[in-house]
DNA sequence: CTCACTCGGTTGCTTGATGCAACCAAGTGT
DNA sequence: ACACTTGGTTGCATCAAGCAACCGAGTGAG
């Protein structure tokens, strides 16, 4: 029986986990969506196995999360961008994040913040922009360092980004 | 290493993923959330092997996600309930279950609906009843069975409910 | 009273995934 | 000519997951 697969499960829920569950492949959508394109970057911000990254990036693409892009050719460079599906990911991302936020920030607050490129505004647990109300989706915002950046790089964290 | 970290990771969605990210786990939540509450069920459920399901479980309590009483003395028997950090994980597990539905379900439609317990509107991606508008959590919804319901069973996948 | 069964696990063994370091191929820079 | 960069692959050691067997304390059937 292979890891990643959930058998006899009719819930979706274990049905995304079955494409995105394993180790690492979340936190490379999210960097992918942070703007690391290559394998050397991705690879240098989260730490994973170069072996592993490689097995990841290959079942990403052959899921269509990700698409791979030559960027040189001779010798080949790739770069790897979110597809539409791998976009959809965003309010999981988001949700995620903001659990994270509310129940593993230091008292700074939380690390990064997400805002609403067009307003600014933060955005909230649901992907909602708080300040201007819309529903917003992955192209609408960005990553930014929140109030907890300079206290989680302090404790030793490396800044990969 | 652990299995279970993602050393140097400032974003809290690795945060999050170092507590409920490991295989299973997220599983395990959403199944205490559909009301199984006890090992025998959750194991049933699932088909997880029972060493890893009690690992996870006493994990999950340890991180304030689950709590465990017991329900009958002598010998002890228990039972697993949400806490509010537990049941906080909700958006997260919507999100995953919209995303799974969109890109995994067949023709049919998803195999699962989250309903609004108030109105019985359909719950949107974003945890929103799209009948009346409100913005719902957890015990605000209950899960029953979609219109590819029928289908996921007949394509020999255990009820498990 | 005994035997089978339930419930909630634990233990031991096997298999498979992950982490790490070394290596490689095709350029580029000095 | 030699080191460095990029995007990997390969081999090996370790750790986690799957599986089956077992256990302790009751409960129900005959």
């Amino acid at each position: 029986m292979l890891r990643n697969d959930y058998p006899g499960q009719i819930c979706s829920v274990a049905k995304s986990l079955e494409v995105i569950g394993e180790r690492w492949s979340l936190l490379i959508v999210r960097d992918v969506m942070n703007g690391n394109r290559r394998f050397g970057e991705i690879q240098g911000s989260l730490g994973v196995a170069r072996n592993v990254l490689s097995a990841r990036l290959q079942h990403l693409v052959e899921e269509g999360i990700l698409e791979r892009r030559a960027y040189h050719e001779n010798p080949p460079r790739y770069e790897y961008f979110l597809t539409d599906k791998g976009l959809d990911l965003w309010p999981a991302l988001i949700a995620l994040l903001s659990w994270g936020d509310k129940y593993s920030a230091g008292p700074e607050g939380p690390p990064r913040l997400i805002v609403h490129k067009e307003c600014g505004g933060v955005v909230s647990e649901r992907g909602i922009c708080e300040s201007c109300g819309k529903l917003l989706h992955a192209r609408d915002a960005r990553q930014v360092a929140g109030p907890g950046f300079e206290a989680a790089l302090a404790a030793g964290e490396s800044s990969a980004d």
